[in-house]
Parts: structure tokens; C-alpha cells; sequence
RNA sequence: GGGCGGGUAGCUCAGGUGGCUAGAGCGACAGCCUUACAAGCUGUAGGUCACAGGUUCAAGUCCUGUCCCGCCUACCA
């Protein structure tokens, strides 16, 4: 007797399996093969990082593909690795340096790196060993970090040959400025956050005049670094002042008044001061007129020497607070109005970012951008959704140099040797011998690249370029790229562009952007809002598989995937439906082996099964249409389409119909059911794998998987077995058992509707005019039925009278009578069927009315309008039956 | 300001190129411990597909407009 526990417990069976398919080396892919190759680098999470939600979700979705495809004979490469993730890592350092009451600075820059590498080395294993944890199958003896020699080989390369393509460069230019990790950042990298602030209203005095120019400002502190005030050159009200010279309040500078385009008449007051250090539109007028540039913050957000001495060493808050009152007590002030605006906050630090001045190393990313574009409208590479095209058109036709400097540690630093005695710059892969001045000692540039530089070339240096390894040759461009949209701009474009500008060709062929997990109230999950869901917390309760399949099943084609508890717990349901249905198969199969082929042969049996019953021929039937459902939906991305074909399929018709049938097969001695059912279940597995893992497994290695299917036995496991393929489907044997599952269903809603007690048999009375129905139902009723409901007794007829006190069924031109003499309550009866007959009714008069417009006879397709017109017919039989019942009913009333 | 996505059952969502009587899960109600599963089984209820027009023989699906919600993007101090 197999003794397996009735509930389904994956901490029981989810651990052994991974083991078993990282020893035999089943995730490696060899990099060259005469399969076919398919491969798929992951995003590579934070080295230091666990698992949230987001990985949860991206990665159950590769492992699905490369599962999947592994199974479909590809040489499957799934290129796992972790990335340094630059300024994050270093600002949880730098939290854990300050529990330890020590900064960054104190620790110094070799120090620093020496305890981030520390820190790395203890932590690596923990991603790697969650992504194994939920069932990822990635090729781990390739296993990569950004910060490796070999990667720091590929982004040396990289960078050498792009600065010789004058592609990168240094430039002096206002960039976004976080004074909390003390660098510059990229546009991307800052979040506008709306907030409540102020627009403040100054008095400029005009020197020599009666008049004062009022401006209006949200950042008051500013105006310490003020050059200039600004009108519109038509601006009636300000003629008379351009050219004049105001006078800056509490700084005791004059300051010109000068006309620019830029000023818009009626926001404000019309005037503008003009801050060129400190605001991205103020930068742009001052080069116009050539204004001073006057930086009054020091990188890490005081006030400096270029202030009045009385606001030097504020931080940019306090000094805030402090000039405001100043204009308010010497009267320069006039008012404070509420204004609500974006405020731009650095993504990794929520920092209000400043715009600053400084030298930084630039990419001038349009050409590589434009060729992205163009290899894109080629169909080189592929999105989907399709929408996702449109946005990344849009940001690369509108892209702007991409600064890749940071004034951080962690990180690549740039390849870019300064000479000490003549100041040239060299660009190489290692320190240079020699100057062109003929002196030899050279600095390195400190800043380090943007991780997402590093990043950026995940898809080749993973695979050993600059090397023309045998990897490359066969998996470069790589099949798809998974990943949330949201990192579309940050990263996937970017390795488009890194891709074609270092080999010329795209990373990728099709990249899926999947939607973000959402909480209840439509926001994206995170880490930093609170509102995520756990996975590790999830899959201790819930267990892995359950874990996986709610994530793909809530992957629909939406930006966002909602995830509610609910659907995990749903996941949880299914996995213990299929582990009974097993359990159910391998209990009988103890008493009814499946017979080797050795048997069938001794015994001259032509195949396994003596016979293919309605009910074989028609699971089959539905599991062949299944297999082409699921691999179609695999093919084009609808992951939720899988997942619900096969929850259908396996719950509600392979368990609710075809498990009833066996049972009465194996009672009434006729095993071969019982022997389809294993084998269905064992092709069913095979399709559920990619979803859930470690559930089918555990099931596929009990279940025979010998029988004729020679190839499968030989292997160990269902993670290297054969992707079914569907046999075709058997539309007679699905008709024939729609019309028996009506039947059964009618019986049952009537006994369900009609109170019938659970124990009571009934007489079934059938009468069709159809003589070829009514031999089917002749035929299989008397068998299926009682699987399903007590019957005591079938009569089938061509015509016979309502027997006296029954209830009535109809379904086209089937009438089913059942009669209840004892128990029969005549008013529920005439309730139940009044509200059907209403019901034909209505829908008879939708259908008489689409048929009654000649134009529709004449112009919908023959087919359309043939279909409609059985369906009339049909819903007509029904409606009359129904109408006579009633009438007969309420007779028979009259009569009591 | 521009762009994108969404509004379908009480809730969360499916409904590729227009054509089965608009579906599922959860929840609700009623009845069942039927020897695989009570994390189960059976039955029932519940929808003017946001609104208004239009195209079409036919619209949840295509077009236009309106109203909400969300996101991305933009230099209004």
C-alpha cells in the first residue's frame, strides 16, 4: 500500500530534488552542441541582496522558458550572476559602518573596498541559494560577478574602445548632484516626488530707482548664488530694467537685469532670478549671457565661502530658514505662497537631488541609439509587449549623453591614466609605460563607472568576451531577455546600445517585459514601501510550486499583476489536487499494475489497452488539445494561458470527469482506464514542470514513465524528459461526451435544485427523436451515470409521455424526465422551470432577430449563419418543451 | 503639456486578428465527511462589459468624444 499523506506537504519533497538535478549536471549547457541552442542571461540580482518579489516573479518566468525549451531538446543556457550594484551596496555599507559610529571617509577608500569585499564574500551565497531555492534550473558552474577579473577585462575593453571611437568623453557640465552619496547621477536615477513647498516672493531692489523687481522662487536659499534676474525681452512691465543693475538682498551684490526668452510672462511675477550654479534652466541662460557661475553649496550640501559669512556652514535646510528670515526682518519679503511641485529625489538614497556643476566622463550614446533604433525596425530584436516598442523608440530618439562617472568607490574604475607631469589623458586597459611627454608616472582616474555600465554588458562578458569563445559563437545573440519594464531605459536599452557598439550586433532576439507585482492598492511592490509580499515567507507557507504557479498565473499581459494572498492559497489547493489525483492513480495502481511491454507482448496484445472507451478516446482528446494549448502559449509569452489551461484541464476535466469514469472502470474491473489515467498524468506533469517544478517530479518519478515511451525510461528525471506532443483531437468522442455530461449535469442540477436526499435512487427517462443519439446514450449511459448519481433505472425512447409528478430537463431536443413522485414539491419545480423557459425565451428572440435581417443571410460568412441557425433550432425545441411543461405542470395544479 | 495602460460578477482578473448563450479563481448562498482530496464534492445566485455617439449584417472587442484611475515623460522658476 503506497503511503502517501493525504495533504501535500512541500517542505517534505521540495528539498531533495535539487540536489539530484545539479548533480547530474542536468542544468549545464555545453557550448557546443547539435541541439539547438537556446539561452537566456539572468538579470543579475545584488550580490549582497535577497529575494523579493520582483526576482520571485522574473525568475520563475525564465526558469518556465528554459525549462520548458530544455524539455523541447535546446542546448538551454540560462547564465547566472550577481552584479556589485554600486551606489546601494555602498550606502548599506555605509548604515552598517554607522552602527559602528565610523564613515566612509574615516575607513578611507582601500579600506572601504577591503571590508565591501569582505562583506561580499559572506553574503554571496544567500541570493544564489533563494534562486535555488525557488527551483531556478541556471547553468551555476557559469555562475558570474560584475566585479570578476573577466567582466573587469570586458568593461576595460569596452570602454578603451569606445573612447577611441570618440564616444566617450569629459565635459564640465550641470549634472544631477546627490549631496548625501556625494556624485553625480543620471536623469534616470532621480525620482520627481511631488511635494508640498513654497513659493517665495522677494523684493529685488533696482539700484539707482524707486523700483523694486519682485521675483518668485521655491528654493529662497538660492538666491545666495544669484548673478542674475531675468525678464521676457517683450515684457511691457520691464522694459525700463534690462540692462539695469539690481541689488541683491542680503549678499550686498549687484547683479544684472537681463531679458531672456526662456521667462515665461505669466508664471510668477514674470521676473526670474537667475542661480546658473545651481539650476539646470539658470545653467543654460548663464552660458547665453555669459553670467558668473557662482556655487554656493559644497558637495555634500553646506553652504560655502562664496555665501556672506553669516550662512557659511548651514546646511542647505537650516540656511533655508535663516534667509527667509532675514528678508522677512529687513522687510524684502512679500509674501509666502503653498505651492505644490516635483521635487527630484535620488532612487537609492531619497536625497532631494541638487543640480551642480562639475567634470564628469560622458557617453554619447546618440549614435549607439540610433543604431538600436534602426536594428529594431529591422526586427533584429523584438518587444513584447508590442507597446513596449513605442516607449523605447520615444526615449532613444530623445536620448541625452549618458553620464558614467561616480564620485563613489564600489565599482570599475575607469580605465583613464592622467600623465603627472603634462596632464594627458590616456584611455587604456593597464597603466601606460610612457607619455607622449616622455614622462612615465601616471594617476588613475578615481572616479568608478555606473554600474550600470558593467551591466550593460552582462550579455557577452559573461560569455568571455573580449575572447571569441566558443560560448559566444553559439549563444550570442541570446534568445530572449526577461525582465520588468520598468528597467527598460536603465538597462535593457542599454545593453542593446553596448551590444551593437562593442559587437555590433543586438544582445537579444525578443525581449519579454513582464508586468510588476502590485500590493491591493495598485503600487508597485517594493522592499521600501513595506507593502511587499515575502517570498521566502510565502514559500515556507505555502510552499515553492504553489508560490510559482500564482506568480505565473497572475502574469497577464498588464503592466501590473495583482497578487493577493488568495491566488498563492489557490496555488497551494491545486498542488494538493494533483498530489491526490496521484495518490488516487498509485493506490490502484498496487492492485492493477500497468503490464511491462514484455506482458503485452506475451500476452498478444497489439498495444496496451484492449480497447480505446469513449472516455479514453476522449481524455485523450483533451489532453492532446492541451499539449497544444500550453506549448502555444509558451511560444508567445501568455504565461497565464498556461497556467490556466492546465488547472482547467487537470482539475475540471481530468479530475472531476475522467478520474469518476476509472473509478467505476477499476471497480467493475477494467483496469486499462486506470492505466490511461497514469499515463495522462504522467504527460501532464511533463507539461506542469516548468510551472511547478519540484511537485511534478516528486509525482513523474513514481508514476510508470516506461510503458512504450522508451526514451523517458532511460532518463532519470522529468526535467530532462520529452515535451509531450499532441496525438489530435477526437471530435466525435467530444461531442458524444458533451452530450453525456449535459445529461448527467441535468440530472444532478435537478436533484441539487429539487432537494432530492444524497441517498435516494432515481429513475432517468429519456426520450429523443434522434434514433443515433439515442443509441450513443443507450450505449454509454447506463454506464457513465452512476459514476456521477444514484440511478436506479434508465429508460431511452423515441417518444413516451412525461411520466405523472416528474421533473424535466431539456437540452435541444432531448427531454429528461424524472420522476419524484414521493418528494416532488410542484411549486420549485414550476419556479425552476419558469425561470429556464424565460430564459429560452429571451434567447431565442436574440437569435430569431440576428436571423430575420437579410442582410446579415447575405453577408456574414455561410458558416457564421449556419451555426446561428442550429443554434435557433435548438433554443427553439427547448423553448417549446419547456412552454408545453409548464402548461402541463400548472394543469396538473388545477387537478390537485 | 505630451505619451501609454486601465475601467467586465461583491473582490482579483481572463476575454490575440469583431461572430459559440461574456468566463475563471476567491467570496456568497444551499446541500453533502460519496473509501484520491473538507486545502474536497454537488448545486445556485450574481454582469446595461465606465458613459455617449459612430463604423458594421454583427461591437466587451474597431473609431471618435466625455468622465474617472494608474503609470511614464517634460525646463514652468
Amino acid at each position: 500500500m503506497t503511503n502517501l499523506p493525504k495533504i501535500y506537504t512541500p517542505q517534505e519533497i521540495e528539498g531533495k530534488w535539487y540536489q539530484l538535478w545539479q548533480k547530474n549536471g542536468y542544468f549545464h549547457a555545453e557550448a557546443t552542441s547539435d541541439k539547438p541552442p537556446y539561452a537566456i542571461v539572468i538579470p543579475p540580482p545584488n550580490i549582497t541582496g535577497s529575494l523579493h518579489i520582483g526576482h520571485a516573479l522574473d525568475n520563475t518566468l525564465q526558469d518556465c522558458l528554459i525549462r520548458w525549451r530544455r524539455m523541447q531538446g535546446y542546448n538551454t543556457l540560462w547564465m547566472p550572476g550577481t552584479d556589485h550594484a554600486g551606489i546601494v551596496t555602498e550606502i548599506i555599507m555605509e548604515r552598517q559602518l554607522a552602527e559602528e559610529g565610523i564613515s566612509r571617509t574615516d575607513l578611507g577608500r582601500e579600506k572601504f573596498i577591503e571590508r565591501m569585499w569582505q562583506w561580499k564574500d559572506e553574503s554571496a551565497g544567500y541570493i544564489v541559494s533563494q534562486l535555488q531555492q525557488l527551483g531556478c534550473s541556471c547553468d551555476w558552474e557559469r555562475e558570474r560577478f560584475t566585479l570578476d577579473e573577466g567582466l573587469s577585462k570586458a568593461v576595460r575593453t569596452a570602454f578603451v574602445k569606445l573612447y577611441n571611437q570618440g564616444l566617450i568623453y569629459r565635459d564640465t557640465y550641470m549634472g544631477n548632484w546627490c549631496p548625501h552619496c556625494n556624485t553625480v547621477i543620471s536623469n534616470l536615477e532621480v525620482e520627481p516626488i511631488e511635494i508640498d513647498g513654497n513659493f517665495y516672493h522677494i523684493r529685488y531692489p533696482v539700484k539707482d530707482s524707486d523700483v523694486v523687481l519682485e521675483i518668485a522662487t521655491t528654493r529662497p536659499e538660492t538666491m545666495l548664488g544669484d548673478t542674475a534676474v531675468a525678464v521676457h525681452p517683450e515684457d511691457e512691465r520691464y522694459q525700463h530694467l534690462i540692462g539695469k543693475t539690481a541689488l541683491l538682498p542680503l549678499c550686498d551684490r549687484e547683479i544684472p537685469i537681463i531679458a531672456d526668452i526662456y521667462v515665461d510672462r505669466e508664471f510668477g511675477t514674470g521676473a526670474l532670478k537667475v542661480t546658473p550654479a545651481h539650476d539646470t534652466n539658470d545653467y543654460e541662460i548663464g552660458l547665453r549671457h555669459d553670467l558668473e557661475q557662482r556655487t554656493i553649496f559644497t558637495p555634500d550640501g553646506y553652504i560655502n565661502e562664496n555665501a556672506p559669512d553669516n550662512y557659511i556652514g548651514l546646511p542647505q535646510s537650516d540656511c533655508r530658514k535663516r534667509v527667509v528670515e532675514d528678508l522677512q526682518n529687513l522687510d524684502y519679503l512679500v509674501k509666502i505662497v503653498p505651492h505644490r511641485h516635483a521635487v527630484g529625489h535620488h532612487d537609492r538614497c531619497s536625497t532631494v537631488v541638487e543640480p551642480a556643476i562639475s567634470p564628469q566622463w560622458f557617453m554619447n550614446v546618440r549614435p549607439l541609439a540610433q543604431r538600436a533604433i534602426e536594428a529594431t525596425k529591422k526586427g533584429e530584436v523584438k518587444f513584447i509587449p508590442e507597446r513596449e516598442t513605442s516607449r523605447f523608440y520615444h526615449w532613444m530618439e530623445n536620448i541625452e549623453p549618458w553620464p558614467i562617472s561616480r564620485q563613489r568607490w564600489w565599482g570599475h574604475r575607469l580605465p583613464i591614466w592622467y600623465c603627472n607631469a603634462c596632464e594627458a589623458v590616456t584611455a587604456a586597459m593597464e597603466t601606460p609605460q610612457e607619455c607622449e611627454c616622455g614622462a612615465s608616472d601616471f594617476r588613475q582616474e578615481e572616479d568608478v563607472l555606473d554600474t550600470w555600465f558593467s551591466s550593460g554588458l552582462w550579455p557577452f562578458s559573461t560569455m568571455g568576451w573580449p575572447e571569441n569563445t566558443e560560448e559566444l559563437k553559439t549563444f550570442y545573440p541570446t534568445s530572449v531577455l526577461v525582465s520588468g519594464w520598468d528597467i527598460l531605459f536603465f538597462w535593457v536599452a542599454r545593453m542593446i546600445m553596448l551590444g551593437l557598439g562593442c559587437r555590433d550586433e543586438v544582445p537579444f532576439r525578443t525581449v519579454y517585459l513582464h508586468g510588476l507585482v502590485a500590493d491591493e492598492k495598485g503600487q508597485k511592490m517594493s522592499k521600501s514601501k513595506g507593502n511587499s509580499i515575502d517570498p521566502l515567507e510565502t514559500i515556507d507557507t505555502y510552499g515553492t510550486d504553489a508560490f510559482r504557479f500564482a506568480l505565473v498565473n497572475a502574469s497577464t499581459p498588464n503592466p501590473y499583476v495583482s497578487l493577493p494572498e488568495s491566488q498563492i492559497e489557490a496555488g497551494r489547493r491545486f498542488a494538493n489536487k494533483i498530489w491526490n489525483a496521484a495518490r488516487f492513480i498509485l493506490m490502484n495502481l498496487e492492485k492493477h499494475p500497468v503490464p511491462t511491454r514484455m506482458d503485452a507482448v506475451e500476452a498478444g496484445l497489439p498495444s496496451l489497452y484492449k480497447q480505446e472507451t469513449l472516455e479514453i478516446a476522449w481524455i485523450r482528446s483533451r489532453l492532446s488539445h492541451t499539449i497544444t494549448t500550453t506549448t502555444d502559449a509558451f511560444e508567445n509569452f501568455r504565461f497565464h494561458e498556461a497556467a490556466q489551461t492546465l488547472y482547467a484541464f487537470l482539475w475540471h476535466e481530468f479530475c472531476d470527469w475522467y478520474l469518476e469514469f476509472a473509478k467505476q472502470r477499476v471497480s467493475q474491473n477494467e483496469p486499462e482506464a486506470l492505466w490511461v489515467a497514469a499515463d495522462v498524468l504522467e504527460q501532464t506533469m511533463r507539461l506542469l514542470h516548468p510551472l511547478m517544478p519540484f511537485l511534478t517530479e516528486e509525482i513523474w518519478q513514481q508514476l510508470p514513465h516506461g510503458g512504450s515511451r522508451s526514451e523517458s525510461s532511460e532518463k532519470g528525471s522529468v526535467t530532462v524528459s520529452s515535451w509531450p506532443e499532441p496525438i489530435g483531437g477526437n471530435p466525435a468522442a467530444e461531442a458524444t461526451m458533451a452530450t453525456l455530461m449535459e445529461v448527467i449535469e441535468s440530472v444532478r442540477s435537478i436533484r441539487g435544485e429539487l432537494n432530492v436526499p444524497i441517498g435516494a435512487s432515481v429513475e432517468v427517462h429519456i426520450q429523443s427523436p434522434n434514433a443515433e443519439v439515442r443509441e450513443r446514450l443507450e450505449a454509454y449511459l447506463a454506464q457513465y451515470l452512476p459514476a456521477f448519481t444514484k440511478v436506479a433505472n434508465i429508460t431511452i425512447a423515441e417518444s413516451l409521455s412525461k411520466p405523472r409528478a416528474s421533473a424535466e430537463a431539456v437540452i435541444g431536443e432531448l427531454a429528461i424526465y424524472i420522476p419524484l413522485a414521493d418528494i416532488i414539491d410542484l411549486d420549485a419545480e414550476h419556479a425552476r422551470l419558469s425561470k429556464r423557459h424565460q430564459q429560452a425565451v429571451k434567447d431565442v428572440m436574440a437569435a430569431q432577430k440576428t436571423l430575420d435581417n437579410p442582410n446579415f443571410i447575405q453577408r456574414a460568412p455561410e458558416k457564421v449563419v449556419a451555426q446561428k441557425r442550429a443554434q435557433l433550432e435548438r433554443m427553439l425545441m427547448e423553448q417549446e418543451k419547456l412552454a408545453r411543461s409548464l402548461a402541463m405542470l400548472t394543469e396538473s395544479e388545477k387537478e390537485d
